[in-house]
DNA sequence: GTCTCTGCAAAGGGTTTGCAACGCA
DNA sequence: TGCGTTGCAAACCCTTTGCAGAGAC
């Protein structure tokens, strides 16, 4: 299951919108980045689009995927060792599944994990604001 | 609710145990480090110590709380911007409740997500190894 | 034509490490 | 006494930033 190509697009029209320019190096990178399905670090991105010519540069590769997770196309998650990993995903609330095998992210809709922290979060008498699952796991593919 | 005394002194005969040095930084680390229940980062926890005499290097401060994470007395999260932070908690798995105002974590026991997250893991064919709940809101206390 | 973006290189900031002195056990 | 630990400072590594030139619209 590759990323549908409409949330590319979407991403490049949301750009647009928000007063940004469309350039060659956002194109690559969005593009590249949208079909791993897996958190990379801007040096892993930079690395994978090493072979354009003319290079892409590793600021611009740090500097793109800040303004991707500025409108939504994007989260950032901090990684060992002062490294910044990023995903490509939609902006409305869900949670992921990792496979420690490949990498690879699949989106698991939040329904029945947010009845379970409301009630977690009544027995401690906790106002909860927001909650995260995070699932670790060997996927269909791999196993 | 401070930290459980006994959570302390397990703690350094852990450290005995495993043919390491109990010296007075070490004392003076876990002590501080154990009574905060809340996440800190080495910079953090070594300027709460600064009024020692003498006072306690920053390494030491690094070097601790790995050693720390490696007997299983404390949990590493990375955060934003390369720093690390720790929790002092026990190795036993079970999940946090984290509040926004105060920092305060409170331990979360795990029996009602594991059921959740085998269900989850079923219905997208995925092996599940380890999961992690988090709850961010705000505690009792600050309500 | 204007204003954003890119590339480059330097600066920044947290973390790690080498080494000699120190001090638990 | 032996070996783990500390303190100091330098080294590391990833990330951010300033600026001049390039390019999108």
């Amino acid at each position: 299951m590759s990323a549908p190509a409409h949330a590319q697009t979407s991403v490049q029209a949301e750009l647009t919108r928000s007063g940004r320019r469309l350039t060659a190096q956002r194109k690559a990178i969005v593009a590249e980045f949208a079909r791993l399905h897996r958190y990379v670090t801007p040096q892993q991105l930079h690395k994978r689009l090493a072979q354009r010519r003319p290079p892409i540069a590793l600021a611009t590769v740090y500097r793109t995927l800040e303004v991707l997770e500025g409108v939504g196309a994007a989260t950032r998650e901090p990684r060992e060792h002062g490294e910044a990993s990023y995903l490509f995903c939609a902006p409305a609330h869900h949670h992921h599944a990792v496979c420690v095998r490949c990498g690879k992210v699949d989106d698991v809709p939040c329904g029945p994990v947010e009845s379970l922290a409301r009630l977690l979060s009544a027995r401690l008498r906790f106002k909860l604001r927001r909650h995260r699952l995070e699932l670790h796991g060997v996927c269909r593919r791999c196993s």
